[in-house]
Formats: structure tokens, sequence, C-alpha cells
DNA sequence: CATTTTTTGCAATGTTGTTGCATTTAAAAG
DNA sequence: CTTTTAAATGCAACAACATTGCAAAAAATG
């Protein structure tokens, strides 16, 4: 549940935080700012959004989405996340055609053989085609 | 030479398009919208700078490339790039300690297996490591 | 070189993200 | 449960980044 997330995460239990977190759940997609503001902007200040996704990012309760054309978007950590060290090693997909940005748990970035002198640390990856609804 | 890139991709030579286009043929690396400002205060407006780069982009020039911070960067593009379609299907490089960010035009992305459902069309790759010269 | 089309610079405006501070809310202590 | 302390929130101001319309300037065309 939502407030036992927050709490496990070292965080005090607030209603921006479990409002910003139910979105996250609801939408089961990586998100944007906008995307939360506009969902919460009644209830919520636009700085709040920001303080609070900010915060989750440093509690390990979202991680950040890579995206082809380098949208911010943020989507809600599995289990292997923690304080700082983020366990998003997997693929991130695109749908071209509804656009929605997905974390696949299943599937790890593959390690690629660098030319000589690249030291090779940490990679990521995003997949663009159709998901499964929009095919 | 420049102004036959320029040409050949049916755009006009211009003042402003020469410069840029030197700009990135000089640095050989990634470069954002600020880079670009910087080395050309003096000579063009902002605004010539954003909307060039967004030429360049839609004729193929040049490419964005993806970053695991998500700054906006663009780069050269290779052969096999043309109007609206890219052909930038190679790996993209971050030193952590010089900060740039490359083309390794001799990696191409590996295809990854996705789960049932998913239809892959393209993907990218951003590696975060060490260059050669920051080892 | 005159005409037409494209590009550029400037000013205005919009969008996005940040900061300081007073108020409110949650947690901790008694 | 109330008081005290610490943290989070909203608001206003601001700063950085990006876009648009339009007149002037520069390229391309014949």
């Amino acid at each position: 549940m939502s407030e036992s997330i927050i709490k496990n995460h070292g965080l005090s239990i607030t209603e921006s935080r479990k409002i910003i977190l139910a979105v996250f759940q609801n939408e089961g997609k990586a998100l944007a700012h906008a995307d939360i503001e506009r969902k919460t902007k009644t209830s919520l200040d636009r700085v709040t959004v920001y303080r609070t996704l900010q915060t989750f990012l440093d509690k390990g309760i979202i991680h950040q989405v890579p995206t082809t054309d380098n949208l911010q978007l943020y989507a809600l950590c599995g289990n292997g996340c923690g304080k700082g060290a983020h366990d998003d090693d997997h693929v991130h997909f695109e749908c071209e055609t509804c656009k929605n940005v997905t974390c696949i748990d299943e599937v790890i970035v593959p390690t690629v053989k660098l030319p000589k002198g690249f030291k090779f640390l940490k990679s990521s990856m995003v997949v663009r085609g159709h998901c499964a609804l929009c095919k």
C-alpha cells in the first residue's frame, strides 16, 4: 500500500506524497512533471510536485526514464532501488502509437563491446515500437 | 566541405549555417544549444541558433543524442541520414570524467528480445564510462 | 540587376524550473 | 492528548530556457 512505501523509504507520510504516488500507481507508465501537474492541479502546487519528485528520486521510490527525445520522465522503481542507488538496468519501451513509455523489468540492458580505450561502466537503452495494446 | 553539406541537404547557404556547422566539425562531440550559443554569441542571435538546429535536424545534418541525464544534445550525422529519417543506430558514449558525449559509429545498438505483445522497431543506447583520454 | 523567396534579428511572450520565507502539517516528546 | 520540534507546503518572486510574429536583410531565381 502507498503509505507503507513512503514510510519504508524513510519519509514522513503527507497528503501530497500519497497523492503523487497514487498517480504513478494508477497510470502504470512513465510520467513527466507536466503529467503529474495536470492531474493534481487543483490539490497541489507546482513547486510541491517538483520537490516531491526530487525527494522520491533521492529515496529510490521513482527513477528517471530515458527517452529517445530526451524528455524528463519518471517511473516507479521496482524492488532493488534504495537511497541513492537505483536498480534501473532494465530496458525502457516507447510506443510509437500511444506514446506511452514503460519499464520492461524483465529485459536487462545488454552490454556492448566498446572500441579500444573506452571503459564501460553502465548503459541505458530505449526501445521504440508498438506495445501490446497498439499493435 | 561545409558548404556542400548544406547544399546537398537542400538548404540555401548562409553565414549562420556555415558557422554552426563549423562548430560541430571543430568540436567533434555532441553539443547542447547552450554550447553553440556560447561559441557564436557575438555573431549570431539565440533564436537563429534554435532555428538552425531545428532545420539541421529536419534535413538530417545533425541528430539528437540520447543522454542519461536527458540533456538535449546534437551531433553531426554520418552518411545514411537524410531528410526525416536518421541513421543513428550507433551507440552513444558519455564520459563520466570529461562529460563529453560522442557517437561511436562503429558499435551498433544490439537488438533485444521483448516480452510477448511488444513489437520491436528501433532502439537507442547510451553507455557511460571513461573515454580514451580520461581513463 | 530586379524580383521573389528565404533567413535573420529583435522584441514580446510563453514555458519550465528554482529559491526564500511565512504558514501549515506531521512527528516526537512529555 | 497536548506541547514542542522538525519537516513539508504554498505563495510570490525570480531565473533560465524556448517560441512566435514581424520587419529588415540576405540568398536564390530568372
